[in-house]
DNA sequence: CGGTATCCCCCGCGATACTG
DNA sequence: CAGTATCGCGGGGGATACCG
């Protein structure tokens, strides 16, 4: 059984996109066109083959573009279709914020989606004009996966798992959770400063300025519905 | 395996939304508050063991009450949270006739949905004041399912799957599937009236005020997106 | 009518290994 | 690096029977 034997648009739409995985595809796909190792590091959970089957279902409904940007470097792209689900995607995160409760489990904490997505909300404008290297240490994770450096070079932001060997002009210290509370608007930024949940060392200015560089999440300024 | 891994407000959404059949019921709810074998009428292919399931799964995020409306009587409703994915719904169906090519398999023509989906649209307005019987008759669908009955009496209208025995003041004729696309705004109404596939015999006044008081669905006049 | 419980099958998916 | 092929399992969900 696969379909949903009905004539109804809602349905058509949901034959489509209602599987699991892909619309937070095509979330990735709208904020840039990826690579396919690219697309993992904003699904975290998912596997490989998944990732496979999904992309090439897109494919053939016409929502997804392979291409080859250079030799040998094949990027997935949204195409018109695709990127009209932008209000449905977004609607879908508006309304979590909204409506649901927001005490993250554990395993809904992942370093690599953090700076994944961390990386894409950086204002490069307010970041100095030669090359600067921040280094973000998640305390309380495991050593492999707890140290992140992101090199900026106006416009140009790269993530790094391993240490790209450059100075580091800046070090954010900060358990993953916290880190994320403030990223997802749960916890005020200034605050988490001023207590020290959010550690910064090194350049002043860079360490002034941190709140106006860091952009947080596009869902962070969702207020919650009234309690009702 | 069942949550994403994410603490990206989307992916919430989706763990409480996504799964199958669920965005379906809340369409449904999203038209009124139904009774349990009324949904069943919506959602041709669910098994009424998933259907308990997903109502019990809604009701517990909280997007669906469980109301007694009389003795006896239970209904499902929305609750404010299920009625925000109003827009979500829409702009689903909406992309569809936007983007999703229209020939519909046979298998998603389905009577008893026509129907039930069509008696949620009749402008009883425009039709008699007094009680009023208006038979369906799919001619090419086994006889079992071949025949319907609207019994308006303003401003209610029922539908009723089995001869309710009052006259009948206007007979309708269609292939099912002529029936489908004229419903989906796929073909003109007035053109099908015009080369008789759809026949109406009885009252003229009826017949003359057809294209009047039948509204299409609501997903009828989106226009499909400019062909790339 | 308005569901719930049980049983059992199938296929969606993860794990692993493989290729160019 | 960027996927694809194969295999095996677990649980989602259909069928059926049952209950109040």
């Amino acid at each position: 059984m696969s379909g949903y034997g009905q004539f109804c648009p809602v349905s058509q739409a949901l034959e489509i996109v209602g599987e699991r995985w892909t619309l937070l595809i095509v979330r990735e796909l709208l904020c840039d066109d990826y690579r396919f190792n690219e697309l993992l590091n904003g699904l975290p959970l998912i596997s490989r083959s998944l990732l496979s089957q999904r992309l090439k279902s897109l494919e053939e409904a016409g929502l997804v573009e392979r291409q080859e940007r250079e030799k040998g470097v094949v990027v997935y792209r949204l195409t018109q279709a695709g990127r009209e689900l932008e209000p449905i995607v977004m609607g879908l995160g508006t309304w979590a914020r909204r409506w649901v409760e927001h005490n993250l489990s554990p395993d809904d904490l992942d370093p690599v989606l953090m700076m994944w997505d961390l990386r894409r909300r950086l204002d490069t404008q307010r970041l100095p004009a030669e090359q600067t290297v921040v280094q973000f240490w998640f305390r309380d994770v495991p050593a492999k996966v707890s140290r992140y450096w992101l090199c900026v070079e106006r416009p140009d932001v790269e993530l790094c798992m391993t240490n790209p060997g450059f100075d580091v002009a800046l070090t954010v210290e900060a358990k993953l959770r916290t880190m994320v509370e403030v990223w997802m608007g749960h916890r005020d930024i200034t605050e988490a400063l001023r207590t020290r949940a959010i550690e910064l060392k090194g350049d002043p200015k860079l360490t002034r300025a941190f709140p106006s560089w860091l952009l947080l999440s596009s869902f962070a300024n969702i207020p919650r519905a009234a309690s009702t």
